[in-house]
DNA sequence: TTGAAAGCGTTACCAC
DNA sequence: GTGGTAACGCTTTCAA
């Protein structure tokens, strides 16, 4: 491996000046075509290649995005985060990635880390402890030069472009959905957790069941979810189950199947969970698609557009979910 | 959002000089205390950061670390990455990251622009088309004050620090277990690649086949596997599948489970894929266990030791797969 | 067509 | 204890 060589270097092996060798790697005008020929042979015989430090130092740029996700577990976000790069690995910028694992001052510590002349842009979702605390300090205080991008999981008072998903729109029609197939009784199971996206969820499930009955609603830990979800099915004879995650929606499956209520078509379900494992259970399982990788990919753009001056005011975009139908709700249920 | 302000600046505001700030923040003996709490209050008041592409230029270094995956689809890829970031999360490193798509031009167009002063080191899983080009150029220039390790998918003759699985060992004591297990005659499935990995893989399982019968090996889109394994299992009444990916893996296991082999115990199957799908899998799926975010912690950990110059010569370690065993090899098989 | 010099923001050496 | 100056590697203005 070869240690490559400054500008400066360059200039003296060649007998010129700096600026002369700086120019013609440039193709400027003000350099005679031989000259350029020259610098540009010599800088390939010496591996010149020019120091970014510099260059970012020079330009005040970076050219370099920073990604904030809550975890690198969750489907949904990895989805995103493909379709961020996608994007982005066609323009001249790079990203740099930071995980909170949900956790508030992990957050803090990457904005702030990502902040001090390590990027132009931030594409963040926030972390769960952060939207439990609402304490967001850390991205009010973002240099105003730094333009920020929230996606998914957004808080509404800071003002930023956001790209959202129709979480309450989504499950209020996935509900409706049950309901229409024959579901009377639906319960809601979800992991507990303190996200702006599931509190909308909930919503849509409340004001899709509507008072046709009372809602029924499990949030914990799978196996909580597994005990608690046996226990309304002996009690209440439920019908619908609509789970808010893939760790919900894995465990009620597990019940579904232990009990045979898909065999005996007593039980319809809608869950979130990543496309291969939704189709590979058995029966396999209906989801809400929130097109994760569309949403990274309208999040870069965005932001890219931002760093291009190309737009000034902040925007907000949608990404609607769509309803993806597969074994679980495609069964005609058996009303005894 | 407020402007950030530079330290030359806050000298100017504090009518001091630039040294005394730099000093001050920087906590020397120098400075006296009255003028250091002055001078943190003040940086604190006008927001002030220090400018990364600043000390990265003045000390050569950039605090970041390249990471170049074939894909983040992969299951394992992406566990490596958890596993690195894992590590890193608790250094002052930050990581870039490239996703090369398996394209050899776009790996060493991402293997450019980090070497650009962009990084320290780079983590590399060399992509599926450089492997099969074996054109490794971008890979021997680059500048020797870069450190270079490479995990999984690796070329031999690049000398650098190395993370390795025991694809070889892995397959040939899985092949072996199916063996032991009852089975007699085991097929190979695997998507069609050009990976170091694959091949070592194939070996083990004609090692451990070992002449009681011919290899049956199926390369292909999961179609094509799907349609050849119907043919094998219908002309060579096989009994064992050895599937080497996760396409692979679900394309032999939904032909499995449409022959209703594993209902009526004539089949024994390990593949390779993600634990959760694995596990949801009726029945479950036996799988090899590469360990990926051991993979990708030992990886994080070996270069920054040789980062901090904990060690100069380079080192090979390799991760032992384990076999998880679940129900596709618990039951007794079906001999009629 | 080429070159000298200033400057990007910071640190470190050396004077004072 | 504090401040001036040079230097990191590059681009750009201005002068030659």
């Amino acid at each position: 491996m070869k240690k490559s060589i400054t500008l400066k270097e360059l200039a003296k092996k060649l007998g010129v000046s700096a600026s002369t060798v700086s120019k013609a790697l440039n193709d400027s005008y003000e350099i005679s075509e031989s000259t350029k020929r020259k610098v540009e042979a010599a800088a390939k015989e010496f591996n010149y290649r020019p120091n970014r430090a510099a260059l970012n130092l020079k330009s005040g740029k970076t050219f370099t995005i920073g990604v904030v996700l809550p975890s690198i577990k969750d489907f949904f976000l990895v989805r995103a985060l493909r379709g961020i790069e996608s994007v982005i690995a066609n323009t001249n910028y790079n990203i740099v990635i930071s995980v909170t694992n949900e956790s508030y001052e992990k957050e803090v510590k990457a904005i702030e880390t990502l902040v001090n002349g390590l990027v132009d842009g931030i594409i963040l979702a926030v972390s769960e402890e952060t939207q439990l605390r609402q304490d967001f300090d850390h991205l009010t205080n973002i240099p105003e030069d730094i333009k920020l991008l929230m996606f998914d999981r957004v808080e509404n008072t800071i003002e930023c472009d956001k790209v959202l998903v129709d979480d309450y729109e989504a499950v209020l029609k996935a509900v409706k959905h049950l309901k229409f197939k024959g579901a009377t009784k639906v319960a809601l199971v979800s992991r507990n957790n303190n996200l702006s996206t599931g509190k909308s969820r909930i919503k849509g499930y409340i004001d899709a069941i509507n008072d046709t009955h009372d809602p029924m609603i499990i949030e914990g830990k799978d196996d909580f979810i597994e005990r608690e979800l046996e226990d309304l099915i002996a009690t209440k004879s439920i019908n619908g189950i609509i789970a808010l995650d893939e760790e919900a929606s894995l465990a009620a499956f597990r019940v579904a199947s232990r009990e045979k209520l898909f065999e005996e078509r007593k039980l319809l379900m809608i869950g979130y969970a990543g496309t291969k494992i939704s189709e590979h259970l058995n029966p396999s399982l209906s989801t809400i698609d929130q097109h994760g990788k569309r949403v990274g990919r309208t999040t870069a753009k965005i932001l890219l557009d931002k760093l291009n001056n190309k737009s000034d005011r902040s925007e907000v975009n949608i990404i609607y979910s769509s309803l993806c139908e597969r074994a679980t709700t495609q069964m005609v249920i058996n009303h005894q």
